[in-house]
DNA sequence: CTGAAAGCGCTTACAG
DNA sequence: CTGAAAGCGCTTACAG
């Protein structure tokens, strides 16, 4: 690869003059500058911005510590971001942390030897604080979870999608609910059942013991609940297969709401608490640019996801309500 | 942030002293190792990778240029090629060229810029060669796409996938078939038509002229085709929701089948031409890593789908068969 | 086993 | 408007 130097001989200036005419910062004469430019193209020389980054101290890389890819959500969200951060000179850097502290331990710390300006990622909680966290140069930002506060904190209210999930289902004469997850968002569950003076819901947590498949359609087949509400977009997915084997329709034979709007929910039309993941994406980019920029203070954004109906959820009879 | 000087100073060493000791590369006394840990330790010192990979000239940083992330497909490779890639040392950075030439050909500077060792990308047919494809440093890697012969080269036999799908269907009994795209794998289609001495299929690709919802249900109303066969995941999904639309159930009603296994074909039993696509990302990493490790020539492989039936594909009885 | 020196390819005051 | 010089934080022969 061709250096400044190259450029600077081949066109007979200096290589203080290459630099300046390859980012404009000073005026050069025209004829100087198409001299250089001339000269870089025969070389085919493009700066090395590692050179640059170390120089001046700015890598102009941000990076984002995701749990997987198969998360349609997060793959969402780094689209955007590189969206947004890319005119304005930002690089994006992706590690994978497959949910495991440690891995996210050790991408954290990469993140940080490769100098990455601001790092986005989706902490744990109670795991012992993580010693980069005292310390470290760029600035992090939390996706999702909260857990320590004097960093930034993007996210979205989930109790808010519980709550308003759980109305729903309750307005429409659901009695016996089913929700999957949502263990973290118990407060939404007990206002709207407050508000409704309706009975708390029967709650299912894969807790890694047994064959979740089997204990849900154990629930469905005993319990026989009206409605099903996914509070994740993979116990969804469990949901959905589950009722699929046992023959259960929605809404005819049990109405279905899930969190997270993903490609398959909107083809099958299935209700969903929609997280607005573009304004969140949108907002994060601005975040890490403020940080940066502007030294701007750690910030919190909290977004309120909303109802999206399609028809999966059965608005019951009278007839239907008061069967125990 | 600390540097190797810093540290340096505070354990009595040279900052070679450091260096090395960070990468372990020459035999230091047990005891000025520790010291040197220590006072690393005390300081939060984390070596400059800017810095190293400048010194050494090599960035460690493998490049990735995918179309968007909303292609499940993309993700998964990317995933698959991180896990493998970080044990190595490598890190990977992602673009997105939303299926622009020009986009793509900004990114691939950008990463050259960045000095990638190796980038992997989905290069377009018919372009003007584009001039980062002469004197690049980093070895280039085509995916699924191979216009430029000299370089490294993974994909899918496509026109195998085309074959098998067909045969597949007229081993069913279907005769009257749409094939949505697959403009670029015509022999396969052929190829097995020829062999079941059966007429050619009715193509429909998307244009851009017109409503291609509106144009496929003509085609479904008018051709009344038995089956149909997306090939792409993107056609797909637009089949399952016009079918939908008309009130067309599979298989019952008309037998589809589609490129790709997502999430959302196996969670609906569709019948796919499924890529190996953790196959290709590992072969893809080994690539990287021999081009840039050995030195290695470009290769090229070429991976084989495989059918997957699942349900969405109905064998048409002989009365069926014969009605023309 | 350890250090002094040179240099990776840039940028940025400072000078003219 | 342009150049010489110093330096970003490392690594790596070379020497001892």
């Amino acid at each position: 690869m061709a250096t400044s130097k190259d450029v600077a001989k081949l066109a007979g200036v200096s290589h203080t003059t290459v630099s300046r005419a390859f980012r404009g910062d000073v005026k050069l004469r025209k004829e100087t500058y198409d001299r250089v430019m001339a000269a870089a193209r025969q070389l085919n020389y493009t700066p090395n911005y590692l050179a640059s980054s170390l120089k001046k101290r700015r890598s102009q890389m941000i990076g984002f510590i995701l749990g997987d890819a198969s998360n349609p959500f997060f793959m969402g969200i780094a689209e955007e971001l590189e969206a947004i951060l890319e005119p304005l000179g930002y690089r994006l850097m992706i590690a994978f942390d497959r949910y495991d502290p440690e891995k996210q331990r050790k991408m954290m710390q990469m993140m940080i030897a490769s100098q990455a300006e601001a790092v986005i990622f989706i902490p744990f909680e109670n795991i012992p604080e993580p010693e980069y966290l005292r310390a470290s140069a760029p600035r992090l930002i939390q996706l999702f979870r909260n857990p320590y506060h004097d960093l930034s904190y993007l996210g979205f209210d989930d109790n808010y999608g519980a709550y308003i999930g759980m109305k729903y289902l309750l307005e429409q004469g659901h009695r016996r609910i089913l929700v999957m997850g949502g263990g973290d968002r118990r407060q939404g569950f007990l206002d709207a059942c407050g508000e409704s003076g309706a009975p708390l819901p029967v709650f299912f947590h894969d807790d890694g013991t047994g064959d979740p498949q089997k204990q849900v359609e154990e629930i469905l087949l005993q319990k026989k609940p009206t409605a099903v509400f996914a509070v994740a977009n993979w116990y969804g997915r469990q949901a959905y297969m589950t009722m699929r084997r046992l023959g259960l329709r929605f809404p005819e034979d049990i109405s279905f709401l899930m969190f997270d709007d993903l490609q398959w929910t909107s083809m099958m039309a299935v209700d969903v608490v929609a997280q607005p993941i573009r304004t969140l994406a949108q907002a994060l980019a601005e975040e890490a640019v403020s940080l940066i920029q502007d030294n701007a203070l750690p910030g919190r954004t909290v977004f309120k996801p909303r109802l999206i109906c399609r028809g999966s959820v059965r608005s019951l009879s009278g007839e239907e309500r008061k069967e125990k």
